[in-house]
DNA sequence: TTAAAATGGTGAAACGTTTCTATTGAAAAG
DNA sequence: CTTTTCAATAGAAACGTTTCACCATTTTAA
């Protein structure tokens, strides 16, 4: 390996001086700099980022974790993400944070190998947030309320999301709903459950602890859920799914009983992924900003490492109406 | 921030007796061991991960450069790639290829930030790979045929997919078949124009230029060009799309016009991305083994660290049988 | 008993940079 | 002419680890 160790004795020079040149300082005279740039291209010297990172303290890098790096549902955010680091010239690194403190999220966090960082990982828990956010090292959570010095949350207005989504349900005459539910310790799934529960009550219905199924946020449970739903239970007219992906395999349900969609079952569905549009029927849903959400997250990393106190913002949400209702 | 000096100060122990402590060497006794643990513990140590990275001289992190981060295409492959290099406990990082030169995938290469790499990122050129690799940072590509000592490529059967695809649709009966191609840079591309080329000679067709329709891999071009070609040429009653995405465009572009698929048009695509078994009607497509590749990569990623000889490894491809054709 | 080996620990160098402080020689000021 | 300033370069410390080489003890073997 060609350290600028090399480089400073082929150009006969000492390593601060090498050091200096390359980094263009004006403290060194022009040709000495033409001579250091020189040996180095000769060598194909290319500096040592760890030893940088190290000697400087920082690493130019912010972090997004992410529960599973698959998931169509993070694209966008991750483009929005990516538009901001790049804008600022760092680099981005998208890591996993499924395996808890074994995981490369965290070691990330905890050795220091970001200078800040986004993430969206329910499986990371608060405290252990909150013990690695520092000054240099300022984390904006993107899936719970956690908002102290160096961390801020963006989220989007889940509840009253929900509350569009099923009043939109009663006012088009559905009034047996059904809340298909994700996690019970997402908070977005409580989010979305408080505002099911608020449109329905402020209509004047009832909560039937029958009609609420859970689920687990994946297709295949929706379909299951619901499948096992229609085969027992009394019968309902309309399901609000708490995210899109759950929605497609309830309508894959439905359709299996020959009930019609949205005659004799309305679905409506939150995210507004991209399938949610193309599927058979097109899916109502909840639509929400991924891309800005992504933006405004990273702004306020870097708002955070300029030293100016950014605050935490909820994003609205937006019903868009499709032919499943 | 506290450093092993102070956990060392703390246990009243050298500071590379902490370090060995800490790493649970043999040399120091248990009762130092555990003195020096708790010392660390009760001053909420953390190792610096760059520190250790520099004196090590490695990461035991695995980079996997993409052209863009989004994309639904992706996934699978990450979950592959991810699944092998957790099971090595290593970590596993994503980083954008967009940008050349001053990509994160660039510098994190160059800067020897990470310890091995899969590339798919065709906008990486095939010198700049090579003057990265070494024997300390071998790389998989999976978008090229590049092999060297420390380069070696996991493909797909692109040529023979195309060759099933065209077939499959000679054999319904459709025989003139238009494709819609992709950048004409791109290797995937250029097989599959061969396969489709060679399908059409060995049936007895001829290749007719004015059927080749130039794309770019993305839905909206291949609506646009469609929907010109559609207004504009002679007949056609089959496209091969050289990737799915182009292909779900073109679909919307044919029915607009009010031609029924597959009896006007039948259209087969290439990937069997998720949204070709969803969308009206269900797109017949080529699937590849995505999850697969992105094992075999980081597999033989991981083969070459421990300085065995991967030998580079094309995929087979299967034809998906919808009802587009 | 004494030499050899094992045990537990320490000091210092090293990884490849950056950057603070010194040193030199020459130009500017008195 | 000296003295002061300045520009250009060099030296050395530092970032936080790991690990080599070494030094005491103590244990084992002869």
């Amino acid at each position: 390996m060609v350290t600028l160790r090399d480089v400073a004795n082929k150009a006969g020079v000492a390593v601060s001086t090498a050091s200096y040149a390359l980094n263009n300082s004006s403290k060194i005279s022009l040709a000495t700099r033409k001579k250091v740039h020189k040996a180095a291209r000769d060598l194909g010297y290319q500096p040592h980022g760890t030893a940088r990172n190290l000697k400087k303290q920082k690493t130019e890098t912010i972090g997004l974790f992410l529960n599973d790096l698959s998931g169509p549902y993070y694209s966008e955010i991750i483009q929005g993400v990516q538009d901001v680091v790049s804008a600022h010239a760092y680099d981005l690194i998208i890591g996993s944070a499924s395996g808890g403190t074994s995981s490369t999220a965290y070691k990330f966090l905890l050795e220091k190998r970001v200078d800040g960082a986004v993430i969206l990982a329910p499986k990371i828990k608060d405290a252990e947030i909150s013990r690695v956010a520092k000054a240099s090292l300022p984390i904006i959570v993107l899936d719970r309320l956690l908002d102290s010095d160096y961390i801020k949350y963006v989220l989007i207005d889940n509840l009253n999301g929900a509350y569009q989504a099923v009043s939109h349900l009663i006012n088009r005459g559905y009034h047996k709903i059904a809340y298909l539910s994700g996690p019970e310790d997402s908070f977005d799934n409580q989010e979305r459950f408080k505002g099911y529960q608020q449109a329905l009550l402020e209509n004047g219905f009832n909560l039937i602890p029958q009609r609420i199924i859970s689920g687990n946020f994946t297709e295949k449970e929706g379909y299951q859920v619901i499948s096992g739903f229609l085969a027992r239970e009394e019968r309902i007219d309309a399901i609000f799914s708490a995210n899109d992906e759950m929605a497609i395999g309830a309508i894959q349900a439905i359709r299996e009983v020959n009930l019609k969609i949205p005659d004799d079952i309305a679905v409506v569905g939150f995210d507004d992924i991209r399938l949610a549009a193309y599927i058979d029927p097109p899916l109502t849903t909840i639509r929400h900003p991924k891309y800005e959400i992504g933006r405004f997250a990273s702004h306020m990393v870097f708002q955070a490492l300029h030293g100016s106190k950014a605050e935490s913002v909820v994003l609205p949400t937006q019903l868009i109406t499709r032919q499943s209702t």
